[in-house]
DNA sequence: CTGAAAGCGCTTACAG
DNA sequence: CTGAAAGCGCTTACAG
């Protein structure tokens, strides 16, 4: 291996000098320079990254952590993280949790002993919806600056936070199903623990109210956030309502909003083996426009979430607390827009309103 | 930050014996091994990698460059090479390429300089199978062990090659076709440059020789590996039967196979549009296996690729190169499947064979 | 503008 | 079984 002392020697200079033209970072004569870039040339000379982190305390490393890359929002937010951090000469370790904490505490000691220099997390696993207060002191006391791409709605005070505001796009899909002509929406959300479910609904509710409508628990249900889990309480759902004679034909749902589109796939299909066409017997609108909403018959309505940004922006915040480490912390909130499609196509049986 | 001399002050013993304890790497009494053990406790301490790393000339890192991780193939390939790196206590630095040359070039450098202890590569740019040998030489002069994971045919001596063997998988799925009735099948593959392309058009053209029917050119298509491409180049097809008055009915493609899944969905959804049925109309083969082929209408027949496998087995080998030098060169050839769904139901208006 | 020297935090012969 | 010391390859005050 080629050492900065082999490049002094051929260059006929010292270290000191070598190191100065390498980081532009002294006063250096015209032609010292030059003789010093001929000797890199040379000899293919590249500082080691050990020894110079050694040195300097910064790696040019940071760390992503994230449920499972597999997933396409994940993948496609990473690729904002990276393409962000090479930009600024960083390189990005991707680390797989599969929502497992003690993944992501093992992770996190990682990164506080000086393995990089900064890291992303993204989102929270299951875990921390129950206890983020005690997972974030925790984070906290980490040395390093981290960003959190997530759904959470308080200022932590220890980390930047990058969020989309889903409630502005569930907020949009419900006023086009009202638009169209909609009044009785059931709601597909899930689990209460998940804070994803609870911001969704509650712009649902909104939704509703701002019609004048009352919220009809009924038509509120609790699901699996898959694509099974969406077949399964779709399922459920119809049977319901077709086993409940007490209600008439007027008072079956005529939309369904589902809290992400996975679950709404599952509701197509499962609309489709009972025989209802979407979106003339039921609209269905979904959430994260995946690249499978636009493939699936019919094209799904759904909300877009700005996935790439959120990566991107995380990754600026990160860098900027690195280079200044009395940054405040921040929290940027992205939009979210409908992508009205062929699930929810206007009813023409519905009079203009 | 606390170093291996707080600890050693706070267990009344030398570094040396810290350093022994820590990495189990020498005699040390069991006295002596509590007392370090419970001073490393007290303060939290973990070694700094970069002076590890300085030291013994290692990182624990690896890299793997891809094209792009938000393609799923990629994405499970990259669970495949962290799950297996992870255990062996390696961390795994990500790297996308999005097929540009110059962007390979610049991770290699990275690469050869100490900032990994090796890559996997995956699979090799457009311009690589125009060039395949100047690169493999340029990447044989890294003193880093790398494995390649793609659809190379020769051994190339300088590194491990892990490889889905895509012909058995066109061969059944040419034999699928041939014993549901069909004698006319059309093939959609990539351009001649990729060998990927090639390869999987030599098994169709010996699929048909076996069953002793001959190669019709004009049943040969090139198209560009995407959704779009399928879409257009299969419109490109069917308007080219339809305007071509000499040929009979018995003379149109009742199948076609195409080179990738999205090439496959393209086919489909332009076989939709023009008010061709699948499969009764016509047959549709895909290669992949991406998760949407499981979810469109009709369900898509198509080839696995051992996706996970193939990274898993990549880290494998990466894991022994690097453990051991003298560990020779391997290549690894994994079997592919078909998974035959509703594209390719057996037609039944024609007679048993 | 340039160089000699210290030191980042480890591991590892070497000596005892 | 244990410790003192060298050295991995850099960067950065400090002196000139």
């Amino acid at each position: 291996m080629t050492t900065i002392y082999d490049v002094a020697k051929i260059a006929g200079v010292s270290v000191s000098t070598v190191s100065r033209v390498l980081n532009d970072s002294g006063p250096v004569s015209d032609e010292t320079r030059k003789k010093v870039e001929e000797a890199v040339a040379a000899v293919g000379y590249r500082p080691n990254p050990s020894a110079r982190s050694l040195r300097t305390q910064k790696t040019d490393l940071i760390a992503l952590i994230v449920p499972d890359i597999i997933n396409e929002y994940f993948s496609v937010i990473s690729r904002g993280v990276q393409d962000v951090v090479e930009q600024h000469g960083y390189h990005m370790l991707l680390c797989n949790t599969d929502g497992n904490e003690n993944a992501e505490i093992d992770y996190m000691q990682m990164l506080e002993n000086g393995r990089v220099d900064g890291f992303i997390i993204t989102p929270p696993g299951p875990n921390l919806n129950q206890n983020a207060d005690d997972y974030l002191r925790s984070l906290g006391r980490a040395d390093k600056p981290f960003v959190m791409i997530g759904d959470r709605l308080g200022e932590t005070g220890v980390c930047d936070i990058v969020t989309a505001d889903t409630s502005v796009g569930t907020r949009e899909a419900m006023m086009h199903l009202l638009e169209s002509g909609h009044s009785m929406i059931a709601y597909l959300g899930g689990p209460e623990a998940k804070s994803v479910a609870t911001n969704r609904l509650k712009a649902y509710k909104q939704g509703l109210s701002r019609r004048g409508l009352s919220v009809n628990k009924e038509l509120i249900y609790e699901t699996d956030l898959s694509l099974q889990g969406g077949y399964e309480t779709a399922r459920r759902m119809i049977d319901q309502w077709r086993s409940s004679p007490s209600k008439s034909a007027g008072s079956i749902p005529t939309a369904i909003f589902a809290v992400n589109d996975m679950v709404a796939i599952g509701v197509i299909m499962a609309l489709r083996d009972y025989g209802l066409r979407v979106p003339e017997d039921v609209a269905v609108v979904g959430f994260d426009d995946v690249p499978l909403a636009s493939f699936i018959q019919p094209r799904l309505t759904t909300v877009a979430q700005p996935k790439y940004d959120l990566g991107r922006l995380a990754a600026e915040r990160l860098m900027l607390q690195i280079a200044d480490t009395g940054e405040p912390k921040r929290k940027i909130i992205l939009p979210t827009r409908l992508v009205v499609r062929e699930s929810t196509q206007p009813r023409q049986d519905v009079p203009f309103l």
